[in-house]
DNA sequence: TTTAGCACTCAATAAGATTGAATGCTAAGG
DNA sequence: CCTTAGCATTCAATCTTATTGAGTGCTAAA
């Protein structure tokens, strides 16, 4: 289909500005793409262009930026969706490696896409809280202390060591530790507290000291709520010319890529893929993409991909979308293979 | 001991040049602290400063600066050593509170380090390669994969999930992971790689695509030779005024904290408490104060504080001093116990 | 509807002028 | 011999002003 006239120039202008972050003057396009109308009539239609609120001014007599609105029509009309030849190489490869777990190929993933962007990635991790609690292993270690480990379902650990009471037996230790292991196995990650509390009156026949082990585990437990939302290639905004002569701005965000507020952002998002542009609290100049990841075990994640405003959304977002789509598909296949060898059986 | 005139000017230029990252002039200094004698007087000490490399010029007319030597003497001669009380508090919390492992202490002092100095702390842990291999466990989960979980004698965990071989028996498995445990168990870190490759044949004895059980257990020894160095604080570099408005200066710095380099610098440093200033390769505006840490089981680590060249360093190695002496107080007390105990026994 | 032409705007850059905190040096005083 | 007042000098930082050039909007003609 081919562009009106003022689409056209708005995708120039937008993609001039995502190449060069200076705004865009009529002479500027002609000369850069070759038009063959002249400056006037562009800055007629930017000026329509402006009045339908999908650019901007800096100043006056300033060139024209997109608007937040701008970038989305671009978004949703006028972007090219061609994906890079190298993501699809590199994910290839990733792809064709054996004896990787489901996340590691998701972070592994999230790497390459932080790489061909330049955009710092989010892999937001499925809720652990609804995992089940697979195995309890305790193993005493030299020095008096011992480690206890912990496995869910899906395979995720997590891990505790901590210093033994003092006078402890041996074999209360292990039949304390039966004992939890029947109660706890199975039971799902958001209640272990909860069971863990019911425990403890009994802990107390086993050890004089049940304090420590109580304390040990629900300790470990509260790790398991720490949100599974892993970040890459953070530096990559560093190059970004908007923040980096912007020590503090670049703070700012540094902080909000840290902070729990970015899980907000990432997760509200609905529909299989997001596109928030500069609405971020107090950050208009931060851009998310993001985008659903069916898992195996009907499990649901996000990527995410985060950067300034002037991002290369067609980049972006075509590098998102072929990526989880090729996920999914290999997600899809390994669960085919486990239900075949499930009938063979 | 009171201190020469000369020393005492140091000392003012140093710990105010310190607070304002300004070079100091003769007029500020009688301003600031008072002095009896007069500009020209600190003058002519200025100078016979500099001519001993103390002291540097930005420029012909400039205040002074401290050099590199000049700090190194404050260092050696001239600071406070004074601890903030707050850190004595902070630490005692720490260090009151039960079931927490020697890492876990060690980390959450380092977090009080970075916050009360407002620098980067760094841990580097022993090195895990000597450290033994005292369990293997292998746990299925759904979806046809697995998880190898291993644990070293001083209760470092590591593990692995892995999407298991299609046609693989479950007796089979257990079997091949009988024998690993047999061959593994006991095992420096060092060596396991070469002892798996050893392995290898017998494993194909066992299961077909012993490959994917052979790359999974390497993959993981893999991440036992990663440098344990753990990072706190880096974000509070962002407020040091000589980074946070140089973008270019901030992100070589941050790579730096992220690079194995970190490492050399922090793992070659010898005696009991080095200071590095101002030599870093490349960076000649990054200091590194690290103090030794003799931890329980003949262990060694190390912690370091990384800042700006102009950092506080009476506060930060006053505060790593104190921190690193009381913890190594405490690990013998624990060692004690376990002592006691085992006598009793 | 398009476009040439023109007056106007304004950020960015460059060039000069001013300021002020600092120095070094000299000469006088303790 | 050490200290210090006084003075000429230096130079980054700041402010001031001029210049440039890429941009706009508007009008009138094609």
């Amino acid at each position: 289909m081919e562009l009106s006239r003022r689409d056209l120039i708005l995708k120039h202008i937008v993609e001039h500005f995502i190449k060069t972050a200076l705004p865009v003057g009529s002479q500027t396009l002609i000369q850069t793409y070759q038009l063959t109308f002249s400056s006037a009539t562009i800055r007629n239609e930017m000026l329509a262009l402006e009045n339908a609120g999908l650019l901007e001014k800096t100043h006056t007599s300033s060139g024209r930026i997109p608007s937040s609105k701008g970038y989305q029509y671009y978004v949703d009309h006028l972007r090219n969706k061609s994906v890079d030849e190298r993501i699809k190489q590199q994910l290839q490869v990733i792809l064709s490696q054996k004896a990787q777990s489901v996340t590691e190929i998701i972070q592994k993933s999230s790497e390459i896409l932080s790489n061909m962007t330049k955009l710092a990635s989010v892999v937001l991790g499925p809720n652990a809280q609804q995992e089940k609690l697979m195995s309890i292993q305790v193993t005493p270690l030299e020095n008096n202390s011992a480690t206890v480990v912990f496995i869910t379902d899906s395979g995720y650990v997590e891990n505790k060591t901590f210093v033994l009471p003092k006078n402890i037996e041996k074999d209360a230790l292990a039949d304390c530790m039966n004992l939890i292991n029947k109660r706890l196995r199975g039971t799902p990650v958001s209640e272990l507290s909860a069971k863990m509390e019911a425990i403890k009156p009994i802990l107390e026949d086993f050890i004089a000291e049940h304090d420590v082990v109580y304390q040990a585990f629900t300790q470990a437990f509260l790790n398991f709520a720490g949100e599974r939302l892993k970040l890459y290639g953070k530096d990559s905004l560093f190059n970004q010319p908007e923040f980096a002569h912007d020590g503090d701005k670049l703070r700012k965000i540094l902080t909000l890529l840290e902070s729990p507020k970015l899980l907000n952002h990432v997760s509200k998002s609905s529909g299989n893929v997001a596109v928030n542009i500069g609405d971020q609290d107090q950050n208009h100049d931060l851009s998310i993409v993001s985008s659903k990841l069916r898992m195996p075990g009907e499990k649901e994640g996000r990527i995410a991909l985060v950067g300034p405003t002037r991002m290369d959304y067609d980049r972006a977002l075509s590098a998102l979308e072929y990526v989880t789509e090729m996920l999914e598909k290999y997600f899809e296949k390994i669960s085919d293979k486990t239900k075949v060898e499930g009938k063979g059986k």
